[in-house]
DNA sequence: AGTTTATATCTAACCGGTTACATATTAATA
DNA sequence: TATTAATATGTAACCGGTTAGATATAAACT
């Protein structure tokens, strides 16, 4: 493999010279750069970025720590987050924590030692603690998802709250009396405050009843288990709201397994709007949130921190859209 | 960020001593490592990756490139990469071509660029010759699902024409008379082995019309649109073949659409067994291949490469299953 | 003509590790 | 006791870039 001084020598220049036509800085006379362009491709050069992370105490890395590659969220964000960065001449390091607390701290030591120049956060297991120590040790993070009250990080979200709120509402204009609710892990923000959300509008409705929750992991499997729970606890139900659309389509699935059918016998909504729900039969009703408008800015803001602009580090929440579809739809023998 | 210099004036040692703690080879007193090792940890030290592969000659970093991560079967092909390379200290970068043959250059140029120990290809756009420059240079490459016939390179793959083969006389099996196929992109070598097993099972049992192939992109929507144009041609058709479980999905939707349904209209059976296939209503006949299986060999073969163990660059094909499921049922009534 | 400024290039230190080689001490063997 | 081997540690070159600072020439300005 050809080193700078290699090309150096074949052009009959020195090294600082080829550096500077490699990186368009400095004067460079137009032949001298032709030559040195020649010798480049006569030797076909390739700089090493591990020798010019070393020089220029930057790596154009940054990584992505993700849950859970497996549910079709993460790869929506992964893929946003990795197009945006390679505009921007930065490669992603995606790590999956597969929701495990120590390989994500296994990771994370990696990451350090790899000296990339940012992290973005969307996993779960992650504490506010290591955020911190990040940030201490001058790494730039962004998180996606998650909010850390009292902590100075950048995050971003949806409005979870208020999207959990229209979805209850939605299944209650839709006629339903019983309204379930299949959650995230609770110990996560956005599960928590999409629950938060759906405690409020059934207790305004005088609906609310609190063995209507249960947990589904965010996941299909757990939808599926936690609706079957629900059900022979509460037979009588008629409306589910779940933490995210895994667990949506996990829940019809139970119930179409039990012969009950959405949206005729249940009413079903969902959160997130993956590319799936809308294929998903019956289609699964939703809020939908921006997830690559998110995942662009979290970007946005982790490269800002990179280049030293100095921005507040404070939390935005996202506008969400109620995207009503077949597996909440009211049939006509019930108007 | 404290580098093994302050470390090892903090210890009272040299850097090689420091260097020779810190990797666990050459002598090392007692004594003398434990207070380098109290060095480190006073000073949290972490050795440069970026210096240490400069000095080193390794990354300790493989790339794996893939077509489209939105795609579940590359997250499948993804999660199984990372969680194996991990095991052996090797972190990987994701790259995503999003089927652009561009922006699949521009990657391995940065690859290259970044000196990666290895490249492991799962991506439909890269051509032979690509492959060949990377040999030339000395990276050691593995093809996931390709084939690259009369070239020096190690690829996995299943055995998509038998499967293929056992998906087309399974519908038979279950009754079916007039049996449509939807390929994959017939450039690429996975689809058009797929497709000839079609052409042979349908051959042999007389029932083979070249209309009945029509290709949908290996996606959903390709599925999709491919199925309407199958059964606006041929209404008469009673199963489908679908290249991939994605495409199968997409078909049973339009078909769902139109007011047909499976497996009482029309059977339908896919090809991979993504996770998908089997939450799916009905539930997705498919044929398996070993995913996990084969990635973790590929793994395997790609770093026998790195360290130089010499194997030969051929190609292996797994064995497939069929998984019979809801979506080919041959009904009672039917019986 | 003398001074300043823009252009062009080179030398050498530096980034933070690894490692070959030299050196010193102690233990084992002849 | 002399010689060899094992243990322990240090020095300095090297990996392949970047970049500050030195130097030189040509053009522009007083």
């Amino acid at each position: 493999m050809a080193t700078i001084r290699d090309v150096s020598k074949l052009a009959g220049v020195s090294v600082a010279t080829v550096s500077r036509v490699i990186n368009k800085n400095g004067y460079v006379n137009e032949t001298t750069k032709n030559s040195v362009l020649n010798a480049i491709k006569a030797l076909n050069y390739k700089p090493s970025s591990i020798a010019r992370s070393l020089a220029g105490m930057k790596t154009s890395t940054i990584a992505l720590l993700v849950s859970d590659i497996l549910n079709p969220f993460f790869p929506e964000i992964s893929h946003a987050i990795e197009s945006e960065a390679i505009k921007q001449g930065y490669s992603v390091i995606l790590c999956n924590s597969d929701n495990n607390a120590e390989k994500e701290a296994e990771y994370i030591k990696i990451l350090k030692e790899k000296r990339i120049d940012g992290i973005m956060i969307a996993s779960y297991t992650i504490q506010a603690e290591q955020i911190k120590k990040l940030q201490e040790e001058g790494i730039p993070v962004v998180v996606l998802d998650r909010e850390f009250p009292g902590h100075n990080v950048l995050t971003l979200m949806c409005k979870n709250r208020e999207g959990a709120s229209m979805a209850v509402q939605h299944l209650i204009d839709q006629g339903c009396k019983k309204i379930g609710h299949i959650s995230g892990p609770l110990d996560v923000y956005a599960a928590r405050e999409r629950a938060i959300g759906y405690e409020e509008v059934t207790n305004k409705n005088n609906i609310y009843t609190p063995g209507l929750i249960v947990p589904g992991g965010f996941s299909i499997d757990g939808g599926y288990r936690a609706l079957l729970e629900l059900y022979a606890k509460y037979p009588d139900i008629d409306g589910v709201f779940a933490g995210n659309d895994l667990m949506g389509i996990g829940a019809i699935k139970a119930l179409y397994d039990s012969n009950l059918y959405v949206p005729k016998n249940i009413k079903v909504i969902g959160f997130d709007d993956i590319d799936l729900s809308k294929t998903f039969m019956p289609e699964l009703s939703t809020i939908k949130q921006p997830i690559y408008e998110m995942s662009k800015m979290a970007l946005h803001y982790l490269m800002k921190q990179i280049n030293n602009e100095d921005i507040v580090l404070t939390s935005y929440a996202y506008e969400v859209e109620l995207l009503p579809r077949e597996s909440t739809k009211k049939l006509e023998k019930e108007a």
